[in-house]
RNA sequence: CGAGGUGUGGCUCAGUUUGGUAGAGCGCUGCGUUCGGGACGCAGAAGUCGCAGGUUCAAAUCCUGUCACCUCGACCA
């Protein structure tokens, strides 16, 4: 390609809408325009960019197994109220009415489309599991559009959904292609992207996950487990939910917990505290102020039962610490509690209570503490509910959570079996029974992938592409294209690269130095070979890599070969 | 959806308060001088000032309506 017949112009003033500094670069280096809110069309070096994503993508899913089909963008409306989303999603669906006055839907996503694919052809247990998938548009009306392609509203995805006869062969793809996500996020050039628990939304089913690229610039707001064997990772619009939970899962303590978990009679006679064997919760309180420090709620108690902040002002607390509703308190003022004792707590005061933490003796079950009334030296308080650097992990234990953003570059969810019972897809069993297939679906938005990847590859100057997704391999900088015998040079490098299947842009234009090496900047090319009078002079052109980590001459008679062999070795 | 803001050549913007011939820089076309990190001179093309009404002798400017886009928030497969 040559660069004087390339359509899409380069220039130097920022655009002053542009925020995030991947719209900036996108915007200033030609590859994208916006045609409306949330809506863009690419120019050549974008579309090269999200093509080769693509590719990685149809690779990775290929290689577990996937079909590539395609959905419809535009859907009866009939398709969605099988599923009972046509009513249940909001106005991000776009809803509209063909010529006959049917209603119609744009796709903003296509569980219904890949039932309606399937249903009727895979009938028996022998056709599972599979996974379909397609790289296809989708319209979302979201009600904010923002950061150039960081959120649109019409973009490229590539959704994929799994069919299973049991739970467990879901999850055993699950982890399959949670690992061909990650492959992919390294071969597009930011292995650095994570994966966190998320909530998984509209889409039903109970276990999902984020896949984000930490970055500032990200809209996500992540917590963070740092301990290498643990790998507590979460958003934090979910981390709230996971901690609210927790009082269901472990609402025993005398048998969930880990192995140093005593029981309540031993937490008790620990802190000197006369047990009731028939008490429903142990509750130790400040003494002076009667707040409540730290909750065990005894298994067979329903943790709704208890509205803490309600009988605390209205019961009083007897000399034998045991009240009518058979509740037991201790007093932590003068106990010496152990000194690296930790309490986790949420003073928003969701639900009851929400954290168990581990300490080294005991583990406390707490709630509401207010940490700058009641701060007492021998416990360590850290509130989950807002979660800061080098609180406590709700997983390990330890001090190590992080906080972070993030941009969410694709997600994957196990659906269950909320599509196939409601739209009826049904296979006979080994057993001649009928039964629900349970479904995963995974999506990557690409177009937002590749804005990450200039989000967090960048200099001053511009985008540098990693080389497994740049527009191109090779940027050719003819500087004095009016001497023949650049001219020739340069010409003739630029064929000799294009015969090897070397990806070559060639700025063949006749401006100024300035101008073609800003240019190059912009376009990312992570490979730039320049001919010059000055490199001609010594016999050689000058071969820089965009990010700078390479720079030498490369003599003129070998410089095709030469360059040939060191962008396969890049490529490779 | 709430709050705020902006619409003037392809791009970045001035001009609007106080109505009176449509402006600058960049980019673009031609000629010349230049040539290793966005050069310079000369000549030129390009805008019914988002759109529609209204006020006025006269509207980019004042009034009303409307559309589009941006930012913050709410929302978020």
């Amino acid at each position: 390609m040559k660069l004087s017949n390339l359509l899409g112009q380069r220039f130097k003033e920022k655009p002053a809408e542009c925020k995030l500094d991947s719209h900036v670069f996108l915007v200033r280096g030609g590859y994208i325009k916006q045609v409306g809110e949330g809506i863009f069309s690419m120019f050549m070096p974008m579309k090269r960019i999200t093509k080769k994503i693509e590719n990685i993508i149809r690779e990775e899913m290929d290689a577990i197994g996937g079909q590539e089909v395609m959905f419809p963008v535009v859907m009866p409306a009939t398709l969605w109220e099988e599923s009972g989303r046509y009513s249940a999603v909001g106005s991000e669906l776009l809803r509209c009415q063909d010529r006959g006055g049917s209603k119609l839907v744009l796709g903003m996503t296509h569980e219904e489309a890949a039932v309606h694919l399937a249903r009727n052809t895979a009938s028996s247990y022998i056709n599972f599991p599979f996974m379909i998938y397609q790289i296809q548009t989708k319209f979302r009306d979201e009600p904010r559009s923002r950061g150039g392609l960081i959120r649109v509203r019409e973009f490229t995805m590539k959704d994929a959904y799994s069919f299973h006869t049991s739970q467990q062969d879901l999850e055993d793809y699950y982890k399959k292609c949670h690992k061909a996500y990650e492959n992919i996020f390294a071969r597009v050039g930011v292995p650095e992207v994570i994966s966190v628990q998320s909530d998984s939304g509209m889409m039903g089913g109970k276990v999902a996950h984020e896949f984000m690229l930490v970055t500032d610039a990200g809209e996500d707001k992540l917590v963070v487990c740092q301990n290498e064997e643990c790998d507590f990772r979460a958003n934090m619009e979910i981390a709230e939910c996971v901690f609210e939970n927790e009082p269901q899962q472990a609402a025993d303590l005398t048998k969930v917990h880990t192995p140093n978990t005593k029981t309540i009679d031993d937490i008790c006679k620990l802190l000197n505290v006369t047990p009731d064997k028939t008490a429903k919760a142990v509750i130790f309180l400040k003494k002076e102020s009667l707040e409540p420090v730290i909750v065990f709620i005894r298994g067979d108690l329903d943790v709704n039962d208890i509205k803490l902040r309600n009988f605390l002002h209205e019961e009083v607390i007897p000399d034998d610490n045991t009240t009518e509703t058979g509740i037991t308190y201790g007093f932590v003022g003068p106990i010496n509690l152990t000194a690296k004792a930790t309490v986790l707590f949420d003073s928003s005061l969701k639900g009851l209570t929400n954290l168990v933490c581990g300490a080294n003796e005991v583990d406390y079950h707490y709630t509401g503490f207010n940490p700058e009334r009641d701060l007492d030296t021998t416990i360590e308080y850290h509130d989950l509910s807002k979660a800061f650097e080098g609180c406590i992990c709700p997983k390990c234990r330890k001090k190590t959570i992080r906080l972070c953003r993030g941009i969410e570059v694709g997600n994957i969810f196990q659906l269950g079996t909320k599509y196939t019972e409601s739209m009826n897809m049904q296979y006979i069993d080994k057993d001649g029974n009928l039964q629900n297939p349970i479904m995963g679906c995974y999506g990557i938005g690409v177009g937002r992938l590749a804005a990450s990847v200039c989000e967090v590859r960048h200099d001053d100057y511009g985008p540098i592409w990693p080389i497994s997704i740049a527009p191109w391999h090779v940027h050719i900088c003819a500087i004095r294209a009016d001497d023949p015998q650049v001219s020739e040079v340069a010409n003739n490098i630029y064929n000799e690269l294009q015969k090897n299947h070397i990806e070559v842009i060639f700025d063949d234009r006749d401006v100024r130095p300035g101008v073609m090496f800003n240019d190059a900047d912009l376009l990312g090319v992570p490979v730039r070979v320049t001919v010059s009078p000055k490199t001609l002079k010594r016999n050689a052109v000058e071969v820089v890599f965009r990010d700078k980590s390479f720079s030498q001459d490369f003599p003129t008679s070998s410089a095709s070969a030469d360059i040939t062999a060191l962008v396969n070795s890049l490529l490779s």
